[in-house]
This record gives structure tokens, sequence and C-alpha cells, in this order.
DNA sequence: TATCAATTATCAGAAATTGAGATGCAAATG
DNA sequence: CATTTGCATCTCAATTTCTGATAATTGATA
């Protein structure tokens, strides 16, 4: 084992399923000796990524809620977004779901999310949840203003269309850029729709969307065309403050470099 | 340099306050060469920790939003403690904020926030922050109701009280274990005042406090008895919560282990 | 096409990691 | 109170990985 494969490896078993595991556990599952493991986890212990808790089991540490906040804090997307996501939904008047996601390398994940007060409908859009590529309006909203290259990096990466599949999603994605706005039915969850405008901000390399989701069996032709105009005017809102925050990071003390080439995926 | 402090080395360099970093910078930083750099930031990089952005810099990845997401669904005092933030906040009606806060190895951290609306005091009370384990009406709570040789490891530990002023420490604890609740004025954020009481859960190795933070000038004789009833009752609704869930996972299919002891700090 | 910065690859010497088993430690037991 | 038990750490030699200087490659831009 190498690199830091070594506790990622560790990490990847605490999932939503399991949240708690022994050092036993841990060895069974990933066939390394115990020695080997005590050490490992202690240091993660000590780091604050694993936790030790009652009858000689480990969870999850303070490091990631610690480390999400500093995200929070600097991440020119969410701070511009998140105040608008209660304001949006609190528009729409039926229970509805609105989220931030962002494009990060090969994944589209959720950033922020927020509901409309009373009944919760059943939907897997919610912060930290990473997105299939592919599928649903938010995902499909940033697809499509993803420059050609790189998007099909994105696919070859993502692996799951075939040639032909990836005409068919390519056609739909010119679709969408001529409409402005995605919309999808029951992609990600059954039952539900969700509607999705791009937001971006080049200058600051970041692709993202802001979507709604609501329940089809409440949705109406006036909630629809309702619903698309909020997503227009909050997606705008939103570019303009990213915008700023931009401008104000320039004029700062820690200039930036000045070239414009990346490598990195 | 070895073991885990390779990677998080580079990882404490995004603060809040700079979020966004070059491999140059990061070499300066650290006194490490670039070479390696490039190596470690792409593994970072490769599995979540990072993200490359524009002009060749780097800022923190998705890793850390949905390990966090992990936590939050997985631990026990996050679930039974977040839906009762908002509840408690909305009964005091004076501008507040609602804070759950959790001791994890040897640091408090707040691990869920909620506001009342409108005019947000400014405190630097809010999930993802690490708390001073001393000052402060939360974690005073915390500590009092931690168990006398690990309150001596963890003031150890800390460091900063010497001996004359652990003596006043452990008298003040004594006094919040006889009232029941911490009330703290101005000892983390001038001109606020925190109100907490203690949440815990023994069988599954938790010890938390729940606080409302007011400004000062807001409050009269009346809001305080109001609050600390408030947080008596909320408190208690989130300890039964918790002992609901811990009864449904020694009832589940991973039979946790019979021992009792732990010695990871 | 040439140029330039960013990034990756190569490689040998230096350093860290691994796992088996011994040891330490504290709580539970008789 | 001595003993047992289970968790955690320590030791050490064989093995693997890491480091940093330098060379090669890539991709955007002029």
């Amino acid at each position: 084992m190498s690199g830091i494969t070594r506790y990622t490896r560790i990490l990847d078993l605490f999932t939503e399923d399991q949240g708690i595991w022994t050092i036993m556990q841990m060895s069974e599952a990933l066939g390394t000796s115990t020695s080997t493991l005590y050490r490992l986890v202690r240091e993660m212990v000590d780091t604050g990524f694993l936790e030790s808790t009652v009858d000689a089991q480990f969870r999850l540490g303070p490091a990631f809620v610690n480390y999400d906040r500093r995200m929070r804090m600097t991440d020119p997307l969410i701070q511009s977004g998140t105040k608008f996501l209660q304001p949006l939904v609190g528009h729409v008047d039926i229970p509805a779901t609105a989220i931030l996601a962002r494009l990060f390398g090969n994944t589209v994940m959720c950033v922020d999310d927020s509901r409309n007060a009373s009944p919760r409908i059943n939907t897997s859009f919610e912060r930290g949840k990473p997105m299939p590529l592919t599928r649903g309006a938010t995902s499909q909203a940033i697809m499509a203003s993803v420059e050609s290259r790189r998007l099909k990096r994105l696919l070859d990466a993502e692996g799951s269309l075939d040639a032909a599949a990836r005409k068919a999603f390519s056609k739909k994605l010119g679709q969408l850029r001529r409409d402005g706005y995605a919309i999808a039915f029951g992609e990600v969850d059954k039952g539900a729709v969700g509607f999705a405008v791009p937001v971006s901000n080049r200058g600051l390399g970041i692709e993202a969307s802001l979507s709604v989701i609501v329940a089809e069996r409440d949705l109406t032709e006036q909630h629809r065309g309702r619903i698309l105009a909020l997503l227009a005017t909050h997606a705008n809102l939103i570019e303009t403050f990213m915008e700023d925050v931009r401008v104000e990071m320039s004029n700062g003390l820690t200039a930036p470099q000045q070239s414009k080439t990346t490598k990195f995926s």
C-alpha cells in the first residue's frame, strides 16, 4: 500500500451504512495486519480524521466538520450561492428543494441545499452527495456549459456511455444550451422533477448549477414557468455576486499568478 | 516527513484567510521541493481532498463535503440534535443562536448551529469551529459532566491553566454541576452571553452541550429564565432521542464488542 | 511553429513502513 | 488480591516507499 491510499482505504470504510468500526473489522475488511492498523488509526485519531469511541470502536472525527467549514468560508460559489437558496425555495408554493451543485474534477457534488419548510418530499439531493454525471437536470445543466474537450474527458473517465449514447447525450446538451435550462423527470429519484440552470464563472474556474426539485404530482404548468423564472433570476444574482468576489480577490494582496494553463483534470 | 503529516501539513495551509495556493507558495511555506509537492498534491486531487482550479492554484476539494455528510448521517448526536435546534431558537423572542457542540478527543467542536431569522448578532459560534476548552458556557457545560480523570488529561493536554487557575476552574465546574447549567458573559465574544446545558449519552460515549447565545444588551431577567427552561426541555428531548438511537443500534445486526476499555485519548 | 510555464517522469540514495511477536496496561473476575 | 482477558503499544529487520535534482512532456498562446 502506498501514498494517501493507506489512509483513504480506511476512511472509505466509514459509509452511511456502517459508520463505526473496530480495528479487527478493519483488518478483516482490508487484509491489513492489526499492528499496522493500530498505527494508522492512531495517526488519524491524533489528526482528528477519526474519533475513538466506546467499546474499542472508531468513527469519523471532527477534522471533516472543520475542513468543511474552511471550505464554506473560502469557496466563492458557496459564499455567493448559499444566501439565495432560502429565498429561492421560499418563492415556490409547493414542497420543493433547492440545491446548488458544482463540478469538482470529475464529480458533480451538491454543495448546499434548502427546503421550504413543512412536508419534505424525499429526494436524494442533499449537501455532500455526489451526483451521477449524465443523469438529472442538475448535472446536465452543468455539462451543457462545459467546454467540449473537457466534456469528452469527463465522459471518458465516467465510462458509462457507449458511442451511440454519447452522441444522443451531446445532442441533448445542445438543446439545453439553446433553452438555457434543463428539466428531467424521475432521472434520479422516481416521481421527482428537476429544473436546473447553469451557474458559472470562467475567471474562478467554477462550473455549477442551481436546481429546484419538486414532486411530479404537485406540478402544474403554472409552477413550471414560475420555477424557471425564479431559477433564471436567482442564478443571475449568484453569478453577479461571484464576480464581485472574484474582483475583490484579484485586488487583494495575495496576487494570483499570470498564466492560464492547468493540466490537472 | 512521515505518516499522515505529509498530507495534513499541506491541508493545514488552507485556512479561512488563505484558501487558495500554488505549488510554489506551498513549497516556500513548507520548505519541501516542488517535485514532492506536485506528487503529493496530485494524490490529494485524485482523492478529492484538493481541487485544481484556474491559474495553477489549488483549493480544498469535495471530499470534505462528502465525508462531512457521512458524519452527519451516522453521528447519533447530530442525528438526534439537529432537528431540535430550529424549534429551540424559534422559541426565543430576541435574536439568538442555538448551537450543539461536542467533545471529540481533546477538542470541543460545534457540530450544528441555527439562528432565529432576522438580525444576526455576530458570534463566533458556528458549525465547524473548534472552541476553547475552558472558556464559554458551551465548553464549560461539557467539561462539568466529564469524569475527573478524563478532565485532568484534557486540561494537561490543553496546558493553558496553571495550578491555581485549575483549582478555580474545578470549583466553578462543581457549581455548574449543582446548577445544571452554565452562563458566561463575554468569555468568547465581547457583548455576547452564552447559556448552556450538558447533553450526554454514556453508552454512546458522547459528551456534548446545547447552548443559546444572545446579545447582552437584548437580555432581560425574563428571557434568562425562559432560555434556561427551553434549554432544559430541549436537551432532554435530544437525550431521549439519542438513547433510542443507541438501543436501535445495539439491536441491529452489527453487534458491538463486549468490553468497556479504550485507551485512545 | 516556437515559446514558455506547468506538470510529469526518471532514478539512486535516504527514509519510512510493514507485520510478527513481545510487552504494557487497565478493567473484570474469581 | 492475584489472575485473566482484551485492547493497545513497542521492537526490529526485511521490504517498500519517498525524496529531490534533473530531464522530458504537455498544452496553451504568440
